[in-house]
DNA sequence: TTTTTGTTCGGACGCCCGTACTAATTGGTA
DNA sequence: TACCAATTAGTACGGGCGTCCGAACAAAAA
């Protein structure tokens, strides 16, 4: 039988690239399917429906994100340089970016993602929790760096006219 | 004949009403025209397509708020105090807030919604430019003052669990 | 072997969408 | 009054959507 842990993460490296190049809502599943090459019905098999695929997906990059970015916090002295650190490892990778924010205002009326966003917000200020200099305002300070964040990414997100920063 | 300047005000503010509320992907043109009491061929009439009554909505609003703002921010002596007078300013109405954001994030695929965010980031820049203590670097001053809406829009729209900031 | 269980596929269902079209109505003007 | 353009209303169209279903197939269990 050989459950095919290959088709489910075709389906979301597929939806991963279509998700973040062209925006949650001008994919449709039937265009995830086509470019990981299955069938419709793989992606209700695998994920039951799309706002559970969008969640998985993102999740995901989430965690791969964190993954490489909390050893970095961690030798942050201050909330500024956090932010800094953040912001640089982040602003890598736009298309990401682009799929963040796009997640986060859907977050805004769609209680599944909104869970999920809140988590975002639980997970730093766990992480900050555990650095001594920050421990005791961790939330406060994983709100300002989360703050800072999307200010920052949508500015980088519409560069500006003529230099970029 | 009368050009019922009510048919295309009235779909204006029942459109704006409801897409606060609800999310810019959550309503329809027939929702709108329903709440507004007329027919859904009149959105057509009046505005031709739905993105375009969106940006409609949105630029209305936006207006609407800048001529009250503008003023405010010509009192600021720092741009953490600019930042400090818009965001009070705007965190009043927080379905506001959600529209903004949540077009914003749809600007990074629709190229309308695009230009219209620019133009936000160009009238910002022209306020400042007319104040002598920013008018140097007005726009760099712009876009930190975008980035801070933004990143304390999102903190405004997703609460902290236990004690508001 | 036979049975069971997990996987894949193609297709179809019903719904709702934005838009286009046509006919009726209105109201100012001549 | 009659006319004409602006406005309104109702409806149809074509299409895309998420979801669901039943059959075929493969692998493991019995």
């Amino acid at each position: 039988m050989a459950f095919s842990e290959n088709t489910a993460q075709k389906i979301l490296t597929s939806a991963y690239e279509l998700l973040s190049t062209k925006g949650l809502a001008q994919v449709s599943m039937r265009d995830i399917a086509k470019r990981a090459g299955v069938a419709l019905s793989q992606i209700t098999y695998y994920f039951k429906t799309k706002e559970n695929l969008i969640a998985s997906v993102v999740a995901n990059q989430f965690h791969r994100l964190m993954d490489k970015v909390a050893p970095l916090l961690e030798g942050c002295h201050s909330q500024e340089e956090a932010e800094q650190v953040a912001a640089e490892y982040f602003y890598q990778d736009q298309n990401m970016l682009r799929l963040l924010i796009d997640f986060t205002a859907q977050a805004l009326w769609v209680p599944a993602f909104r869970e999920q966003v809140e988590k975002w917000q639980q997970k730093a200020t766990e992480i900050l929790t555990r650095i001594p200099r920050f421990s005791e305002k961790a939330e406060q300070t994983a709100r300002k760096v989360l703050a800072g964040f999307f200010g920052n990414a949508v500015l980088a997100v519409f560069p500006p006219e003529s230099t970029p920063g």
